[in-house]
RNA sequence: GGUUUCCUGGCCGAGUGGUUAGGCACAGCUCUGCAAAAGCUGCUACAGCGGUUCGAAUCCGCUGGAAACCUCCA
């Protein structure tokens, strides 16, 4: 455990940064709403859960021991209709409504894995948890804070609101008088007692298809009763943090957290924390009103917003240039900025890796540089510790970049830096690259190749050749066919290397 | 209509009551057979108008603009 850490979160509920205390010494319990399978993952997901992978790999890196739990949403949503999202989209496909969850199941978990995002500890699956979340229907009416209607069972709000005062809006901000003046035309209005209140049980309509037996008639469970009943079976009552995207405040989060009082009379979260969105033309991403680019559009090139494909660890990069709070604007010219800062992250951090670290002529002072570095890897950490600021961590990075570069050439001597402090660097670079921001090196792949890689010094040895006989032309030649086939030659002070472009 | 958030240099995007974020682009230079690559240097902004303050881009107010939520959405 690194004891030295100061570890700010934003927490949603009081709207300040706090000082992060687990409930439980060295660990932390996590919950992020995970995806509704019923189409493919979009970007916004992933940008969601690539924000919680970097929190939850530096609760890792800081020595905590997490549980972190993602659900999957496989049942219980509506769409306008009044259908069950699965259902209708199993209809339409002629396939089971598993099947569909299935499909997509395993195209999100593909997702995740080509952005280098860790597994949850836990993906517990709506469907999976039938029981779970009768049992917590079950308690709310024994409370005395839902009633049954029609075989639905609705959560009373107004007497959960008088019973249980300051918990319901505390997380989206919504005042209850403006709720309870917003009197639109909903589902199902004629069964409710009051507008505001929800459902946590629904009977099926002959139309839908997965339903189950319950106390109170076939049907399925309320939309945001799945995260209430498994963040308790598996974190307990009450656990540390509880995440997701901004859009799931009001009414999913809202909702969630009146469940569990009106369960248990306790607080599901100490702490809640929202993603911002990813915009697209300046506008929500999303999917219903098509302003969406896809991953594998983006990965591709394949979509008119974009001029070129760009990697899904140029993706990841990206995302991490902006803060997880702030919206973040998707276009081709950032997107053309973030592969350009990548590569060269990466470039600079394979040169610093191959820095000879000489402790023979060091004269064991501490000098300007030393410090210099030194505040520059407190800088990377503070941004961490800072709700987990990742523009700060790559600004420290690229700082500590231009002593790398001054250092390979030789515009500093190999000794202006102590030795410890070299490898400190060396050490602090590998650590926040790989383990914490969670990139990977797209060259190591692609030059993971024993035939490539000796195909291409011969190439370049043949044209070193020309070159001392200074043959330009069929230096040049060689040159440029490799230039036309995207490989690019770099002729540097100490020979020649290429990467593909 | 209600609630909330945001408005930073050519672009993206951090941060802060007084001192250079960083990246990309651009310009100059170094290196180089030429080019590319790489490096160095430069480019110093905070919507507008008021107020608080010794001092505000940072706090407060107003105006303008944008967005999110209020309906499934990460």
């Amino acid at each position: 455990m690194n004891e030295s850490r100061n570890l700010k979160i934003y927490n949603t509920l009081s709207g300040k940064k706090e000082k992060f205390e687990p409930i439980v010494e060295g660990h932390v319990g996590m919950y992020v709403c995970g995806p509704t399978v019923y189409n493919d993952a979009h970007l916004g997901n992933c940008r969601t859960y690539v924000s919680f992978d970097i929190i939850h790999r530096y609760f890792i890196h800081l020595g905590y021991k997490v549980r972190y739990v993602r659900n999957i949403t496989d049942v219980g949503h509506l769409t306008d209709d009044g259908e069950d999202r699965m259902a209708k989209g199993s209809k339409l496909a002629q396939l089971e409504p598993m099947e569909v969850a299935q499909k997509y199941t395993l195209g999100f978990h593909e997702m995740m894995r080509i952005l280098n995002t860790l597994p949850p500890s836990i993906e517990p699956r709506a469907t999976g948890h039938i029981p779970e979340q009768i049992e917590m229907v079950q308690q709310i009416l024994d409370n005395g804070l839902a009633y049954e209607s029609n075989g639905s069972v609705y959560f009373n709000v107004p007497k959960f609101v008088a019973e249980q005062p300051g918990v319901y809006g505390s997380v989206s901000g919504r005042v209850i008088d403006d709720l309870y003046a917003e009197t639109r035309e909903l589902k199902n209005q004629d069964e409710k007692a009051h507008p505001a209140d929800f459902a946590i049980w629904m009977k099926a309509r002959p139309q839908d298809l997965m339903v189950w037996n319950s106390p109170w008639s076939v049907g399925f469970p309320g939309w945001h009763l799945e995260c209430s009943a498994m963040s308790t079976k598996y974190l307990g009552k009450t656990f540390d943090i509880h995440g997701g995207g901004n859009d799931l405040k009001f009414p999913h989060h809202e909702n969630e957290v009146a469940q569990n009082h009106g369960a248990c009379s306790c607080s599901p979260a100490r702490v809640w924390m929202h993603t911002n969105m990813l915009l697209l033309n300046n506008k929500k991403m999303s999917k219903s009103d098509g302003n969406t680019i896809s991953p594998s559009e983006l990965f591709s090139g394949d979509s008119p917003h974009t001029s070129k494909a760009y990697s899904p660890m140029v993706v990841r990069f990206f995302m991490l240039m902006a803060h997880y709070r702030s919206t973040l604007d998707i276009t081709d010219e950032a997107l053309l900025a973030a592969e350009k800062g990548y590569k060269k992250l990466m470039e600079t951090n394979e040169l610093l890796q191959n820095l000879p670290v000489n402790p023979a002529n060091f004269d064991g002072s501490e000098n300007e540089h030393d410090r210099a570095i030194l505040s520059m890897i407190d800088d990377a950490y503070q941004g961490m510790d800072d709700d987990f600021n990742t523009a700060m961590v790559i600004a420290s990075l690229n700082e500590m970049g231009s002593y790398v570069h001054k250092l390979a050439n030789q515009q500093l001597p190999a000794d202006a830096i102590a030795p410890w402090v070299l490898d400190k660097m060396k050490a602090t670079f590998n650590t926040f690259i790989f383990e914490i921001l969670g990139l990977q090196n797209d060259a190591d792949a692609a030059g993971n190749n024993q035939v490539v890689e000796g195909l291409m010094n011969l190439v370049l040895d043949m044209r070193s050749q020309a070159r001392t006989q200074k043959d330009w032309a069929t230096s040049d030649k060689i040159r440029d066919a490799l230039a036309a086939i995207g490989i690019q030659v770099k002729d540097g002070k100490d020979g020649v290397s290429w990467s593909k472009q």
